[in-house]
DNA sequence: TTGTTTTTGATCGTTTTTGATGGAATTGCA
DNA sequence: TGCAATTCCATCAAAAACGATCAAAAACAA
């Protein structure tokens, strides 16, 4: 028998392929055979293609990675470290947007779930300066508007004078921000004082300010102050929130949901 | 017998193939028959339609998701068709980059594969209204500015007048841009008028302009004009480009670089 | 009803994909 | 360096998938 059947479509395996190149950099044409039951020749041809799309590198024996494995990674465990809670916040998140509301979202991993569970929405218009959300967006139902500036490779967002000029010309009817800590005290903070500017220039404008914080971030002050509370309307965490905030938070005219 | 009273009608049909190919993120032609108890040749024939429709990607056995996966470099068969060529062309383009320069790359295939070039250049400034080049770029080297605007999801790229007000406060030294025709007549022209204002605007700001555009692009003339070649600076194409534009050009002050 | 259009399924020649084979190239080791 | 083992590449044949075409059935209009 010179062929049996294909199982997978070709597109498929060869993103298969290179996963497992990405994964531990490099991977041997046997091994692959071996894990993607076709022969040898397949994974040569499926590998020339990956090589022509600038996927992977060729080399004797196999292949390996030619994209930066550290920076995904760190990005992708951050996403996935509280995804349990981070999920169950942006789901609650979710049911406070209305029909054919403009919404922000801001850098983060919280808001990147949320802008999941927008996608099959054709009514909304989403605002971003998270070059993720826009790409998880991307050939999704909403409109999208990026915010443009200059791209901070370290969180994927977009930052500058160029943000704020372009955020000046809208607004939104809901921003959705994350943060990296927050206490009573000090309100809101960041690491970064350009990303700090463009949440509290979002802020400012937003008709509603929602927060989206776990409890991991909880009394965590970081360097870049953000806004204080009375930008935000409304907080959403999990259940292991300090139980003060949950006493003055309201007093101070804001909600808060935990989930 | 020929065929049997149709159970379901083919728009529903179709949305049942769409809502499998987005759950799995790809669909075999036999399984769908199977699943929906029509022909290979009705199931090829909405994927046909859903593919004009921009819903799913066909693929030979079967069809892809269109959803997710930005780093998916395929646009349409054509971007294979002459990948080869297209890569060429924008190796030819690296060279005409020089130190510490400040770039424009707009959407398209070609300036996409001129991105991958880029990746380890840590002198370069790369101002883009692409998602699709911005993504390329997110984990690289060079200091990457998107302009921001609305996202035109057909072509992952941003335009609008948010777009426009980025682009003023920003110079190049050298915009790379592609087109979807030219013809000595008409100069250049591109399906949307969106993108035909920023390409337009671009060409008007940066000190260099260069076309990026294989040779089956030559003599086509489409919808909205972009510029005349009294702003393009030089052109860069493949030996297949009609002696006519190697003849003519030179004339009006362009150099045309042959592949 | 009758005639027309649309949709579906079958057929057939063509294209694409895959696997095997044999010779060339590369690597590792003595 | 020389030699053996492995890997690569070009080529070919089989199988699957494809597209074009046509005819039957259904839906539709008059």
């Amino acid at each position: 028998m010179i062929r049996e059947a294909c199982p997978t479509l070709a597109p498929q395996r060869r993103e298969h392929i290179r996963l497992l190149v990405r994964e531990s950099g490099v991977a041997r044409v046997e091994d692959l055979r071996r894990e993607l039951k076709v022969s040898v020749a397949t994974i040569r041809r499926d590998l020339e293609v990956l090589e022509e799309e600038g996927k992977v590198r060729r080399v004797h024996g196999g292949a390996v990675s030619t994209e930066n494995r550290l920076d995904e990674a760190v990005f992708d465990d951050k996403t996935n470290q509280f995804s349990k809670q981070k999920r169950a916040i942006a789901e609650e998140a979710y049911q406070l947007i209305g029909q054919e509301e403009s919404l922000f979202l801001d850098g983060g991993s919280t808001t990147l779930c949320l802008a999941r569970l927008l996608k099959n929405r054709n009514d909304l218009t989403v605002v971003t300066n998270s070059l993720r959300a826009a790409a998880e967006l991307a050939n999704s139902e909403p409109r999208v508007i990026l915010t443009g500036g200059e791209l901070r490779k370290i969180s994927q967002t977009m930052v500058g004078p160029l943000t704020s000029a372009v955020l000046s010309q809208v607004r939104v009817d809901r921003a959705f921000m994350g943060t990296m800590g927050f206490c009573l005290k000090n309100g809101l903070t960041t690491t970064d004082p350009n990303e700090a500017f463009v949440k509290g220039l979002v802020a400012e404008q937003a008709v509603q300010v929602v927060l989206l914080a776990d409890s991991s971030k909880a009394e965590k002050v970081s360097f870049a102050r953000v806004s204080d509370w009375d930008k935000v309307d409304i907080l959403v965490s999990d259940q292991n929130l300090p139980p003060i905030f949950t006493k003055s938070l309201p007093k101070r005219g804001l909600k808060v949901c935990v989930v």
